[in-house]
Order: structure tokens, then C-alpha cells, then sequence
DNA sequence: GTGAAAGCGCTAACAT
DNA sequence: ATGTTAGCGCTTTCAC
């Protein structure tokens, strides 16, 4: 009845694989083995070792067990927003794709500037991850310098660039606008403006379609800005804003540098009382699950956000592992989908 | 120009306290109260530690400090999903407190299953946070043994009960369908149905709203259940099935379990050429930011998601610091928004 | 198949 | 103000 009741009276007695090794009958070192490799570890000892795991309810502390192996088992994740529904499923396929392999995903926001990105990259090495993803390719010096020291892959996920701090998974975004643009002139539109959040890959969008559009039809492109993230509230406010402006008045065609912002372009116009794409045309950009069940269905641009992640989590694996290739650039591309809305 | 260049040619040479305390003339204890404690150092002393970490880039290893220190300035947090809009505030919200105070959190998506959110928890628990955050108030046996065993401060987020592991912040999502459904009567609404999600909350809310309508009414409540997440085509075929049932003929009103549903159901009224409320009703849930730019308006519940998740935060670092109270239920509550679509 | 010893890079006492 | 000594709870290496 007292048994063991000695010294458990000051903080709750930490069970470690030591305790686990006592009750079991065996050294610390075999409570390790058996649950790190089984198969090296006497059938009977095994159990013993398993009955008293779940006895004391014992939980590994992979601190200790990363800093003894120098792997963490677990992926650093940097994201402008987790809230951006952009990013949403190429996140969760990353997560999903680790998870699988036996990683944790340490994610982390760092809305919008790289000084606040590169805070965060020095807090995640803290924590010694095997591999580090970022969103995007702009990074300042000091993040570079960081990644570099650390001696650990990392991808730069959803942007492709010819200098990438190790490697990098995404599409190019210049390409993307640019075919938008080329779609918007073969419908046979002459007029076109962009309503388009404030981030530097919609902004390189927008830019692209802009000159695209120009050169093609001689006609300018006319613009408005988000403040602040993508909304439906910004989508319409922007949309609004163009209508009364000068630079929609006879109609056209608007290139949104998201699907939720287009959804917004949708609702001013259906609230005007306008018919889309007859009196204002809508390009999205993304194609999210629900562009396909807006009215009128949306013309957008996929991306595979699901296969950008999963992409970008097994070629992170596989370098932690050593089987990697050298290889610096996965470019995956996007397509345009032409539904009714443009 | 060889100095130092003895030992760095098998792997990359690690940086250490030790390293930063040889080069800055201290040792090791210094460099660690330089960091972690500038006036415990001499001012002189400190400058030279300074540069010698800027000179080799050291990144301190958090994995170490933690396992010394019993600290590991991480708090789990586990949620069904991130590319629920759901909870996306409240996370971003629940994150950004804790990063303020200097924690980082670790976060996990557990899907519906009560079994892997067990399997998460212990996964999570053998990093040793130091709290954790929990969706919701069903947890398995297992779970709530490993959480309870692990001594931590553990908060259950989006839910109340009245035996929480540790403590709940949250409200009652009956009662949420019972204001619903109280509003939708004193509107004028005879005939009611629900679109709702497969889970656990959404299911409360949709049997309370039920059971109010029909005791105020006398009409049964039809339903349509959405088979996987809440999302815009699931929110236009659950208002689909409804219209083309008997449950919602000579029209109504309908309580959808998200506004994202609700959405979904604003366009199936739109793309069949409905009027909104006059044919058909539409009340949703959550108050997104969204809900204000629907046409119409969306009438919704408001649930204050930066709030909870702010308030889960700081009780969880109150706890941790032991500051904290024993309070075990904190009840947000929730409002009713009217607006246009009900 | 199992154990003993060393050490991962820190922090927490306790000196001085 | 700074240093010394002991761990934290594991994995690795080498013995047996």
C-alpha cells in the first residue's frame, strides 16, 4: 500500500523511460529500443515493456529524444495568414503529406513583411526543425543567411524564382496574369480593369496582365487596389469603385487577384442589378472549391494548391532522408477555367 | 587564415554557448544570462557577447533550453481543421496572444475523430508543451487520462461543459439554435428547415432549433444534412433538396449551420430566380466577415471568435505563470444579427 | 538481446 | 558579475 508512495508528494512524479524500465524489469536503454525499433527488443521483454508503458501512462519526451538524435521530426511552416483561404489546402496537404511521414508542422504566421518573416525563421531554428517551408521567394538577407546556416532543405512554396535559398515549388505568377489576359482578348473583350489585393505576387499578376492586355488590344488597363486582405466586402468595393470611375463605363472585363475578391465583383454587380458577364465580365484567380457554384459560375485559373503541397512536403522528406535530387525549381503550372462568368 | 579551420570539415560545425563564450572571452553560463537576461551581465561583457553571436550566426537551441528548464514556451492547440473559416480567427487570434507573450503555438488538425484527436494529443504532449488548447468539449477517455496526466493547463475552445478537463471557454450551442429559433418565430416564420454540417456542435444547434420552432409552432422542422464539410455547393444542394422536398414547399425560413452554408444557400435562391427572404429565408451562423456583404445582407448568429480565442490564450498563460484563477466555464454568449435575409 | 557510459546544449542551483 | 557543477531524458556507441 505504500509502495512507491515515498516521493511523489512534492511535483507529479515524472514517469520517464527509467521509471518504465524499473517496472518492467529492464535498463532505460531497452524501454528506448523497444519503442523506437521493436523488432530488437525479446518478444517477452516487449510486452513487459508495453504493460508498463501503459501502467504509468508514460508519454516520450521527444525534446530529450531530438536533442540526443538531432532530429526533430518536425517541419517549419511560414505563412503570410492562416485565415487566407488561398493558402488554406496547400497547407493542408503539406501538413497531411508530413504527418503521414511521422513530422509535426510547426506553422507560423508572418502576415506580410520580411522583417517579421525573418523573426520568424530565427524563432523556428530555435526549435530545430529537419526542414523549413516559406511562402513565397522574397526573403530578407538575414532570413537567407539563417536558412543557410542552419543546414537544413527548405522550400519556398506557391512562387518559383532562379535563386531560391535551396529549392522551390509554385508557378509563375507574371505567366498567369499574362494568361488572363490573353483569354480576356480571345472572348473578345476590349475593355478590362483589375481589382487586386495588396501582396506582391498579385501584384505581379495584375502587372502582367495589365501590359498583356495592352499589347494585345492597345487599350489601358485600369486598376483598384485593396486595402487589407481579400473580402467579399473588398471584392465589391472594388468592383464599385470601377463602376464609377472612369475606367469600366462601358462595360469590360475585371481580373481579380483572388476568387473571393471575384465572389465579391459578383455580388456588387448582382446587387446593381447587373448581369455578368454581359454588362461586367469576372476573372478569378485560384479556383476554390466554390467557384464552381457561384452565379454564374466563375472563370478563374487553377492552381493545384493540394499538389503544390504535397510536392513541396515530399521533396522536403526526401532531402531530410538523403534521397533527394539536386534539383532547384518545380514550376507546376496553372490552367485556365473557362466557366460562364467571363 | 587557418585559425579555427581544424575541425570544420566533417559535418557543419554546430554553434554553441560555448562556441559564442570562447570567442567572447566568458563562459558558457554567461553567454546563456546574456541572452536570456541582459543586466545580469556587465555591459562590456555583453557587447562582446553580442558580436560574437552576430559573428557566427548563433541560433540558440531551443530543443536544449527547454528540456533544462522544464519550459518549452509552446502551446498545442488542435483544431477539426485550418481550411475551416470556422475557426480561422479564432486561431489567428488564439496564436497572435501567444505570441505576444513570447510562446509559439503548435498546431494540429485532428478531422472529426475523437480517436485521432487522441492520437494528436499524445503526439503533441511528448513535446511537452506548455498548455494546450482543445476544439470543443467530446474528447475520448484516453485523451482526457494523457491531458490530465500531462499537468498542464488545457483549455477547451468553442464549447462549454460542465466538466471540462481543466477549463472552457465558449457557449452553448443549444441555446444558439434556440435563439434562432425564437427569432425566426417572431419574425412571422411558420415553416422552418435546417441545413447543417456533420458535427458534433452543428448537430446541437440544428436538434435545439428544431425542438424550439416546434413547441412555439407546432410545425416540424425539416432537415438537410451536409454530407462533409460546410461549403458553398454544399450550402446550394442542402437548399436544393429542401425546395424540391415537401419539408420547405410554400417556402420558409432555413437555419444553416454555417454562413458559408448559408451563402450556398443565398445562391441557390439567386441561380433559381428565388427572392430572398420573401420566398425563401435564410439565417446563418457565425457572422463571418462575409455575412455583411451578401446580397442580401445575411441574417446571422454573431459569435465573438477573436474574443474567445484571445480569453482562451490569456487564461492559459495566466495558468502557466500561476497567476491564474480556478474559474472553470467562461461563457461568451453569442448575438443574434439581423439583417436583410430573415 | 541487453546494458553501461557518454553526451546532445542548454538552465538551475550554488559557489566565489 | 562570473564560473562550476549537476542534471534535464533521451540516443548513440561500444561491450558483453
Amino acid at each position: 500500500m505504500t509502495a512507491g508512495g515515498q516521493d511523489n508528494r512534492d511535483k507529479a512524479q515524472r514517469v520517464t523511460m527509467a521509471t518504465v524500465g524499473r517496472i518492467a524489469g529492464v535498463s532505460q536503454v531497452t524501454v528506448s529500443r523497444a519503442l523506437s525499433d521493436p523488432s530488437k527488443v525479446a518478444p517477452g521483454t516487449l510486452r513487459r515493456i508495453r504493460a508498463a508503458v501503459d501502467a504509468t501512462g508514460f508519454v516520450p519526451n521527444a525534446l530529450a529524444g531530438a536533442l540526443a538524435s538531432r532530429r526533430s521530426h518536425l517541419v517549419s511552416a511560414l505563412v503570410p495568414s492562416i485565415a487566407n483561404l488561398t493558402y488554406a489546402a496547400m497547407i493542408h496537404a503539406f501538413g497531411s503529406s508530413l504527418r503521414d511521414a511521422g513530422y509535426q508542422m510547426l506553422l507560423s504566421e508572418t502576415g506580410a513583411s520580411p522583417e517579421a518573416e525573418e523573426h520568424a525563421v530565427r524563432l523556428h531554428l530555435s526549435r530545430r526543425p529537419d526542414a523549413m517551408m516559406l511562402t513565397g521567394v522574397t526573403h530578407s538577407a538575414g532570413a537567407r543567411r539563417a536558412l543557410i546556416g542552419a543546414d537544413i532543405p527548405v522550400v519556398e512554396l506557391w512562387d518559383i524564382s532562379e535563386s531560391p535559398v535551396d529549392f522551390c515549388v509554385g508557378f509563375s505568377h507574371a505567366e498567369a496574369g499574362r494568361a488572363a489576359a490573353e483569354f480576356a482578348v480571345a472572348q473578345g473583350y476590349r475593355r478590362a480593369a483589375v481589382i487586386y489585393a495588396d501582396d506582391e505576387r498579385a501584384r505581379r499578376r495584375k502587372a502582367a496582365f495589365a501590359s498583356r492586355f495592352a499589347a494585345l488590344t492597345g487599350a489601358e488597363v485600369a486598376d483598384s487596389p485593396l486595402h487589407g486582405a481579400a473580402s467579399l466586402g473588398a471584392g465589391r468595393a472594388g468592383l464599385s469603385a470601377l463602376l464609377d470611375g472612369p475606367g469600366l463605363g462601358g462595360g469590360g472585363v475585371v481580373f481579380c487577384s483572388s476568387d473571393v475578391a471575384a465572389q465579391g465583383a459578383l455580388a456588387e454587380a448582382q446587387a446593381r442589378g447587373l448581369s455578368v458577364p454581359r454588362d461586367v465580365a469576372v476573372i478569378g484567380f485560384g479556383d476554390q472549391d466554390f467557384a464552381v457554384d457561384t452565379v454564374p459560375p466563375l472563370t478563374t485559373v487553377r492552381v493545384d494548391r493540394e499538389r503544390l503541397g504535397r510536392l513541396a512536403a515530399q521533396q522536403l522528406l526526401a532531402r531530410i532522408e538523403g534521397t533527394g535530387t539536386t534539383e532547384t525549381k518545380y514550376d507546376l503550372g496553372f490552367e485556365l477555367i473557362a466557366r460562364a462568368s467571363a
